[in-house]
DNA sequence: AGGCAGTCGGTTTTT
DNA sequence: CCGACTGCCT
């Protein structure tokens, strides 16, 4: 085939070992996508295999659709037929089939995180259990985290491990909290993201026939960024390829940043122990980057322990230095940011789409976004408060999760009295209850509201009934997208959207018409064969704001380094270079957590083309407060071979902060005299409750004040810099300090 | 049942 | 900063 012949030695070593088990080390930018499609090419054409036989697993919908596409244009429409997708899209489509076979009905729900939140928030509170302690986001990890290992409540509840790990944290009854959050998911015939793999492995280790069907078909499996794999997808991977072993895994263990899901490196890092007979292929040259940035990228992730030997290279130019530029504020970042675009932009003749903002967390979007704005500059966002989290859209599809699975609680609580019908809280609490403490389905408590409700309230249950009823007769003759407009239209939601004149009104009401408009597409798309609307439901559960066409004008692209992985534009800003916030204060427990921000750091650098810019700001409000921040270790890790600081953007008021306030600390900017004081008087101070940052708008000069830490204190001096007022205080004990008025905890004193 | 004002708390990444 | 929740009033 000639195709081959554009393939380096190794890329097409990969492409034609296509039997026994195979595991492809893919370094950033070594062609990996290439590889896969050509690989999956080669099966078709070379070796006749029938692409209904070949099974790809991929993590996110977007990769599985490119890839899809590559093929297409490699060998034509053929390529229709072989399987492609996410793990959870595949399996989810699995165990609708299979459903049966473990008790589930083939219309299951799937809940999102929203949903598996607001169900944990019900038991705790049913338990009767502190929601401070038993934070929703903390057990849904803690469950996620036990699915993962494919640990059932059964076995959790069993194991004096995590008893003694539970207790040790002071959350004795979280396994009871899983057992319940299971019963209770069973009962509204729902499965959270997890579950779809849980159960594929219960299915899979309970069947065998069923098993035994899935190995038939699938004689080739492959699995994209196989580094991030927790281990109950591996299983699935593994109990699939057990008959033919034609397995093909395709990772790099340095871009494995998805620990928090449940991704074990180990699995890439021991894949070899369980295919003794494991042919490995390395793809060491990278045609992405300059030399430059890929040994920067190098230098940072050699100070990991954990990882497999490889060397990435590349003969591409040594290109320009990576720049490293210093902000006074977050804002500020965002102004150089955007300037330093609008700059190369017009030196380079290069497009808006050529750039890209990376950032750790979603929140640091803001600053950038407005910069840009100001400066006119198209940008467009990846990920952050997805089109299908929003209000508005949630409730029209829980309004069609109803429709289809009527014992979907969440769906349930939801719809039942949006728009308003006179149906409180009470009553929901009633019906829930009669449903969940006598184990009668939830439709039958609803559709015989009278035996369990007084007068006025079963009146509007019965209403509401009948009103599902009308819709469920509806879903069943029409497609999706007629079933959804006329729910969308007789619910009331439309109109109760349509009335709501606000800006943000409007906006709702064209993001409902947005999802009613996407299901017509679904609907229209020769692709789909089966238009209801259940189908076009367990479809739409697993997209993410990623996977919708965004507007394809020119435009900068900000998103988390997550959601940048497989992606590349010729110039990358990095922002937020900050200790603490990348590397994340919140994962930093261990060598492994800090290993694995390196590797995110990692990941970040290798998506630039040409340039790589690292930014930094000396101080950042976060959550409505300012803090101050130090520069990232990362910057210190970094070859300074490949770095310059850009001296322009050192502007005399960043390094006038930075002198001044050197000791940067949450709650006062800087030691501006040392304490010359013996600190053996500092007495024991124990605050008292009631300081609060808007005490210190009253502040004047003279003023006794308290604070947490430093105890009590005398104004001396108030001042206001910039935006910033602040306060010179005299304590006590610790000598003179300055605090930001706009953040300092202070009680008065007089 | 529902609306409003005021308090409290979280503050990471995604299928 | 922003959303979730509470308590009080109608």
């Amino acid at each position: 085939m000639d195709y081959l012949k554009g393939l380096n030695p190794p890329q097409r070593e990969a492409v034609e070992h296509t039997e026994g088990p195979l595991m492809i080390i893919a370094g950033a930018g070594s062609g990996k996508t290439r590889v896969l499609t050509y690989r999956i090419a080669h099966l078709i054409h070379a070796k006749g295999v029938d692409p209904f036989n070949i099974l790809s697993l991929t993590f996110t919908n977007k990769a599985a659709a490119e890839m899809k596409n590559r093929i297409e244009q490699l060998i034509g429409l053929e390529a229709r037929n072989t399987w492609m997708g996410t793990f959870h899209s595949t399996f989810a489509k699995i165990l609708r089939v299979e459903a049966d076979k473990i008790g589930y009905p083939s219309n299951f729900s799937i809940y999102d995180a929203d949903d598996s939140k607001s169900l944990i928030r019900t038991i705790v509170k049913e338990m009767k259990l502190d929601d401070k302690v038993y934070k929703p986001n903390t057990v849904l990890s803690r469950i996620s985290g036990a699915k993962n290992r494919l640990i059932s409540w059964e076995t959790y509840l069993n194991d004096p491990f995590i008893k003694a790990d539970d207790e040790a944290a002071m959350k004795p009854r979280m396994g009871e909290i899983y057992r319940n959050y299971q019963r209770r998911l069973f009962k509204a015939g729902a499965m959270d993201f997890d579950d779809l793999l849980f159960n594929t492995n219960v299915l899979f280790r309970d069947h065998l026939d069923v098993l035994n069907k899935y190995q038939q078909r699938f004689k080739y499996v492959m699995v994209d960024e196989f580094q991030d794999t927790n281990v109950s997808q591996y299983l699935i991977t593994k109990k699939l390829a057990a008959v033919h072993q034609n397995i093909c895994v395709v990772g790099d263990d340095a871009q494995s940043i998805y620990a928090f899901r449940g991704a074990d490196i180990q699995n890439i890092l021991n894949f070899e122990k369980d295919y003794p007979d494991l042919f490995v292929v390395k793809l060491e040259q990278n045609y992405r980057s300059t030399k430059n940035i890929v040994q920067a990228a190098n230098s940072i992730i050699a100070k990991n322990k954990a990882q497999l030997k490889k060397e990435v290279w590349t003969q591409n130019h040594n290109g320009e230095l990576i720049e490293l530029i210093k902000a006074s504020s977050d804002n500020e970042e965002g102004r150089m940011v955007a300037t330093t675009i609008f700059e190369e932009k017009n030196n380079k003749k290069l497009n808006n789409s050529d750039f890209a903002v990376l950032y750790r967390t979603n929140s640091q979007s803001r600053s950038i976004e407005e910069a840009l704005r100001k400066m006119n500059i198209t940008y467009k966002i990846v990920g952050g408060l997805s089109f299908y989290q929003r209000k508005e859209i949630k409730d029209l599809m829980a309004y069609m999760r109803f429709v289809v699975n009527k014992e979907d609680e969440e769906a349930f609580k939801r719809v039942i009295n949006y728009p308003k019908r006179g149906i409180g809280d009470t009553t929901v609490e009633k019906i829930l209850v009669a449903a969940y403490e006598h184990d009668i389905p939830l439709w039958e408590v609803l559709t015989n509201a009278n035996s369990f409700l007084s007068g006025r309230a079963a009146n509007a249950v019965d209403d509401f009934t009948t009103m599902i009823k009308s819709f469920g007769i509806e879903m069943e003759r029409k497609d999706a997208y007629e079933a959804a407009n006329s729910i969308a239209k007789q619910s009331g939601l439309l109109r109760e959207l349509y009335e709501d004149k606000t800006i943000e009104g409007l906006n709702r009401y064209e993001n409902v018409q947005e999802l009613l408009n996407a299901i017509k597409e679904y609907v229209d798309n020769p692709e789909n064969e089966d238009k209801s609307l259940g189908a076009f439901l367990q479809e739409i559960a697993l997209l993410t704001d990623n996977d919708r066409d965004k507007d394809t004008t020119d435009a900068v692209t900000l998103m988390t380094i997550h959601s940048s992985k497989g992606l590349e534009f010729k110039q990358v800003f990095v922002v937020g270079m900050e200790e603490d916030l990348f590397p994340s204060q919140m994962m930093m427990q261990s060598r492994e957590d800090l290993e694995e921000e390196r590797r995110l750091f990692y990941v970040a650098t290798t998506r630039a083309m040409e340039k790589l810019y690292l930014t930094y700001a000396l101080t950042r409000y976060r959550f409505g407060r300012l803090l101050n921040c130090e520069p990232s270790r990362f910057l210190e890790e970094v070859d300074p071979a490949c770095i310059r600081v850009n001296k322009r953007m050192t502007s005399a008021l960043s390094g006038a902060l930075r002198n001044e306030f050197s000791e940067g600390r949450s709650g006062f900017i800087g030691i501006k005299k040392p304490a010359n004081r013996p600190t053996t008087t500092a007495k024991i101070h124990t605050p008292s409750p009631d300081f609060k940052p808007s005490n210190t708008n009253n502040l004047k000069e003279g003023m006794l004040v308290e604070h947490p830490k430093f105890g009590y204190g005398k104004v001396t001096k108030i001042e206001i810099e910039g935006i910033n007022k602040k306060a010179s205080i005299q304590f006590d004990n610790f000598g003179e300090k300055v605090l930001l008025l706009s953040f300092a905890k202070l009680r008065i004193i007089d």
